[in-house]
DNA sequence: TCATTATATACTACTATAGGTATATGCCCG
DNA sequence: CGGGCATATACCTATAGTAGTATATAATGA
């Protein structure tokens, strides 16, 4: 599988993170490292395949690079299961009011399904 | 990278296509097979691993098997997702132009003004 | 029953990628 | 200018996953 759709970039767990934590700030790489603590190679080489994907980009102050969400590929990931809501924004208000009477609906049975 | 989570799953291509063909009907291998141009054991091999990671199941008619979305693992990319949003909904309006103007919209979306 | 259609599985080979380790590059400051 | 910090890259290895081919299973209808 090439790592060329933004959707097999995403793919990898650790890169799912370090986005994670782009979104909340931009970051330097030794930020990402010990927040998630991984060995800094590994975060250089992720934020490399997610910059040259553009999921991200590095501004420089000094020794560090700062990197920063860019959006446009996950927005394409948003794009493409648009035709998949209607499975569940259809039915959502039923949902709501299914899950908000389970909610407050003393237990009757456990182990439900699913 | 295990295909365990819901974004390795729509890492692969040919299982996006195939959950695309399926967001609009239900359908049969022989269906899938035909509508994609792929060899029959290759979507058996694909529905299968999306079956296992519950993004369809299978209804048996005679000798075939109608395949449909289940929709929960797409939810959960879905959700994923969330934290992004505000990276490209402050812009939506000038997005939507400019979309208009690219692909054109199938689908308006409801009650968005430009 | 047999032939045919529909789907699933087994097996092999290839390739891409992630992790680990070592090292290179580059910048700052004393 | 040299030492130390921050980041990037090169190299190797292991492994997961896909495609391809052949074959198995199962249901149908004649």
């Amino acid at each position: 599988m090439n790592v060329n759709s933004a959707f097999a970039i995403i793919a990898e767990p650790n890169r799912r993170a370090i986005l994670g934590l782009l979104a909340q700030s931009e970051r330097s790489v030794g930020d990402i490292e010990r927040a998630l603590r991984m060995p800094q190679p590994s975060v250089s080489k992720h934020l490399r395949v997610l910059r040259e994907a553009g999921f991200v980009e590095a501004r420089i102050d000094a020794q560090r690079r700062l990197y920063r969400i860019r959006p446009e590929p996950l927005r394409e990931v948003d794009a493409w299961l648009a035709p998949f809501r209607r499975f569940w924004s259809a039915h959502l208000d039923a949902l709501e009011r299914h899950l908000d009477r389970m909610e407050e609906a003393p237990r009757r049975r456990k182990g439900r399904k699913r």
